[in-house]
RNA sequence: GGGCGAGUGGUGGAACGGUAUACACGAGGGACUUAAAAUCCCUUGCUUUAAAAGGCUUGUGGGUUCGAAUCCCACCUCGCCCACCA
């Protein structure tokens, strides 16, 4: 008997399909279509656990509508401009060109040690020329649709990558490259930079947010970011000067309440309003807030401020009320001040509090009780309070009551503000694609004309940023100068480079004409395959995720792709982390290498089928070293089991046996189906072992070269298929087939063999288990009743008591209810 | 501080309001073997008991229901995301 040898087989086929093109999609093809991929990969050393995680989740996916006869298509693709190759690049002093040059090839030749069906005819790399001339295409569509611009901001810095960072790329105050214990903060930087206005599509990212079949945190996560609350704008008049104040609040109906205006230290009023007796106070605060940053004021616990000694006039009370500045109010959101109410809010409170400043409440129940808090726990409604002539009315109406007259007063309108911020473009470093913009003294900011695109990224010596704020790029003059293509006086390159985001925000859609070099990509081809059916991964669920949708949303305002949703369903997986729960790291070493274990006997088949064993896709899964071995040894059960029959001798099974493979066959091949169709990996896998372990049954009854052990046999194999891709090949060879198991040959069932003769039902006395019964499964309620009052036991148990109630709940249960 | 999840055997985890603990790991026993590995078979929630037969069990406490891991309320614990967003 062949005994199951992973290595022999799964190099064998990994070959086979390569040369036969198996996994090459047809992106014309007349099967209805079915692309499932996982989140990009950016090279920056080995295929690790994770890799083989979130691979492997979008493999099995592409494999099973593969063999349910779509044409499946998983693309492949490279990340490849980006900080961690051009740092990999100084350290090892080679460009990064030479750095991805030698790191692909490992990335492709682990892919295929894992089985992926890839299709590489279709492969793309975003630090190729023929990939970013688009992605520069995009800024320039960008620009001439007025999304992008330039501005002078103050904007996170990361020392150590000497590079701007978008809110997104911040985490807990850190670069999200550099967020070790040992890592700076981000500081603030002012760089002129560009920015796209992802802003403007806020409210269409946030309505359509709700009908995706997107993993559910990963959607709120999204809600949350777009941030939006709806409120209104007011004006508050500095007394004694011509100047205004406008606030952002949401809670215009306790504006009565307001006694005090508070101003972000960077507000451009601040100087002007001050008084001389309050300057060398004011200025000290405000210098000290600059030299903060912004983690270290939020970390402080208690509210800081000063008095700017400046009054306004609350336009609606009269009153006057004190102007301060404080660093909990930030510059970048709404107006930059706000009307401090400290009857109902938290912060106001608190700061009233430690400065002694008014309390109003405008709550008929007269204490502080926070403003949501207060909506939270009387939806139907509050009545105002310390209002004016608003005093009794329900909160909805005085509010409604409220905005009319500040609006007929000319110093109050609705607005609706965003927690998103404009999406920040530039980098200052070398290794991503060159900004498309041309500085002309003259002419300003000039766009590199399509025609003259791709603007290619000069071959450097040292890749080190400039240092002044500058990428490496400003040093090379001969790129560096170049004639203004509008007035064609001397002019520089804009030097910056583009967010590695803009790369992958449009990838999916490459993936469908990868190799056009007339336009983006071709609509008619885009528009048959996309959305994205199914699209995973663990990380990115704002940033990546957000800028992919705006891409393609603005993509369909250009007329370029119909379908505003780049991806119809995405899965959210959880992670491997080590036994102990901790990350797997690379300074801890406590990493497990996917090749080491296949190349260990066990095989790429096994350790996929573990992964998607372990745990819920969702869930983080912890490594278990018994983990793969367990796999190995259920596929070597049915390799066995495989081998057992195509030696046993020509028979016949009996009409009970065949009905019972049949049953356990079309029982297996319904669960698997609608599990892998569900993305519940895990309970498919554990229904196909199940199957095996009820063969093995079988096969100690009798075991024979007969049709239906043939039948039940292809199907398991195929049906496994997804999972150990080449397990399954070979044996459905063996099996007696010349074509491949990947395509067209997922079997369908038929309910009619899932029928017994009998059934078991329960009976419960109380809601207590009591007995079982045993019954021909066309029985009607009244033969049950009888066969459960024919029940010794049950008739021990209600001896001596009435039976008030019988619940029959068909095919499971039977209640009596006694007394 | 806000939001969202999750608490089930020794472990990872199963369970449309209907027989809790599928599947797998680990553990124990047996077969095969000179022996070991591999393989195959059996047992395995806790507990009382020699056995037969019971009792208990899904973080805690209540509730709804003939029936609750599942629905509702409160509490405890853990995880994740956002966080002075006005």
């Amino acid at each position: 008997m062949k005994r199951f040898n992973p290595k022999d087989i799964e190099s064998k086929w990994q070959k086979i399909w390569d040369e036969t093109g198996t996994y090459t999609a047809n992106l014309h093809s007349n099967k209805p279509k079915y692309i499932a991929m996982s989140m990009f990969n950016y090279p920056s050393g080995n295929l690790h656990i994770g890799h083989a995680m979130n691979y492997t989740i979008s493999d099995v996916k592409a494999r099973f509508k593969r063999q349910q006869g779509f044409e499946s298509y998983h693309p492949v693709g490279w990340d490849s401009f980006g900080l961690p190759a051009e740092n990999r690049a100084i350290k090892e002093s080679m460009s990064p060109q030479e750095s991805m040059a030698q790191l692909i090839p490992g990335y492709r030749h682990a892919y295929k040690a894992m089985g992926w069906s890839n299709d590489w005819e279709k492969e793309i790399a975003t630090h190729l020329p023929e990939y970013y001339k688009w992605t520069q295409w995009i800024f320039a569509q960008m620009f001439k649709h007025g999304l992008a611009y330039q501005d002078s901001r103050m904007q996170w810095w990361c020392e150590k990558d000497a590079t701007v960072l978008a809110n997104e790329q911040v985490i807990d105050g850190k670069c999200w490259r550099h967020d070790g214990p040992d890592d700076p903060l981000v500081e603030k930087k002012e760089i002129k930079q560009w920015f796209f206005k992802i802003t403007e599509y806020a409210d269409e990212l946030l309505e359509a947010t709700d009908a995706l079949d997107w993993t559910e945190s990963v959607k709120l996560a999204q809600k949350n970011w777009i941030g939006r609350s709806s409120g209104a704008e007011v004006t508050y008049r500095v007394k004694g000067a011509d100047d205004s104040i406008t606030v952002f609040t949401v809670a215009h109906d306790t504006m009565y309440g307001t006694t005090f205006i508070v101003l972000a230290p960077e507000h451009e009023l601040v100087q002007k309003i001050t008084t001389d007796a309050q300057k060398t106070d004011v200025e000290a605060y405000v210098q000290a807030a600059q030299m903060k940053s912004e983690v270290e004021r939020q970390a402080e616990k208690t509210k800081t401020g000063v008095f700017t000694g400046a009054y306004a006039i609350n336009p609606l009370s009269k009153k006057e009320i004190p102007i301060w500045i404080a660093d909990y109010v930030l510059a970048g959101y709404g107006t930059g001040a706000v009307m401090g109410v400290p009857g109902e809010d938290g912060r106001d409170y608190e700061f009233a509090q430690k400065f002694g400043l008014d309390i109003i409440y405008t709550t008929e129940d007269q204490s502080f009780v926070e403003y949501h808090e207060t909506i939270k726990k009387n939806p139907a409604g509050y009545k105002l309070a310390n209002s004016e002539e608003f005093n009794g009315l329900d909160f909805k109406v005085g509010r409604q009551k409220i905005l009319e007259k500040l609006e007929s007063l000319s110093v109050g309108s609705e607005k609706v503000n965003y927690k998103m911020r404009d999406w920040s473009v530039s980098r200052q470093r070398y290794w991503g694609a060159p900004i498309p913009i041309i500085d002309c003294p003259k002419c300003g900011n000039v766009l590199v004309p399509d025609d003259q695109l791709p603007v290619i990224l000069p071959e450097l010596d040292d890749f080190q940023p400039s240092g002044d704020g500058r990428s490496a790029l400003a040093r090379a003059t001969d790129w560096l100068h170049v004639d203004c293509p509008q007035c064609g006086g001397p002019a520089e390159r804009e030097t910056d480079t583009l967010d590695t985001y803009i790369c992958s925000s449009w990838y999916m859609l490459r993936y469908m004409d990868p190799h056009n070099q007339e336009v983006i990509f071709d609509s008619a081809v885009v528009n048959k395959w996309a959305p994205i059916d199914f699209y995973n991964g663990g990380d990115h669920a704002t940033a990546h995720l957000l800028y992919a949708r705006f891409v393609a949303r603005f993509f369909t305002k250009i007329g370029i792709l119909d379908n505003p949703e780049p991806f119809k369903q995405m899965l959210f997986n959880g992670k491997v982390t080590a036994s102990d729960g901790t990350m797997f790291s690379k300074s801890k070493g406590n990493g497990v290498d996917p090749l080491e274990i296949i190349n260990s006997g066990y095989g790429a088949d096994a350790l996929r089928t573990y992964l998607m064993f372990a745990a819920p896709l969702e869930l983080w899964a912890r490594w278990d070293a018994q983990g793969v071995p367990a796999t190995h040894r259920f596929l070597s059960r049915l390799w066995n089991l495989v081998q057992e029959y195509l030696e046993a001798p020509e028979g016949k099974t009996s009409p009970k046996q065949q009905k019972e493979l049949l049953r356990i066959t079309h029982q297996t091949i319904k669960k698997m189906t609608h599990d892998i169709e569900n993305s519940a990996y895990n309970t498919a896998i554990a229904a196909g072992m199940t199957m095996v372990n009820d063969l093995y049954k079988q096969k100690a009854e009798a075991l024979a070269k007969t049709d239906a052990w043939k039948q039940a046999l292809e199907a398991i194999v195929a049906c496994v298929g997804p999972f150990a891709p080449h397990t399954a090949e070979e044996l459905w060879h063996e099996l007696g087939h010349s074509a491949t198991v990947h395509k067209d040959t997922w079997p369908d069932f038929d309910e009619k063999y899932l029928v017994q003769d009998t059934m078991t039902i329960a009976v419960q006395i109380n809601g207590k288990l009591r007995a079982e019964i045993e019954v021909a499964t066309d029985a009607t309620e009244a033969a049950v009743t009888a066969a459960v009052y024919a029940n010794e036991k049950v008739q021990t148990n209600i001896a001596g008591k009435e039976v008030i109630k019988t619940i029959y709940v068909p095919g499971k249960i039977v209640n009596l209810v006694v007394k």
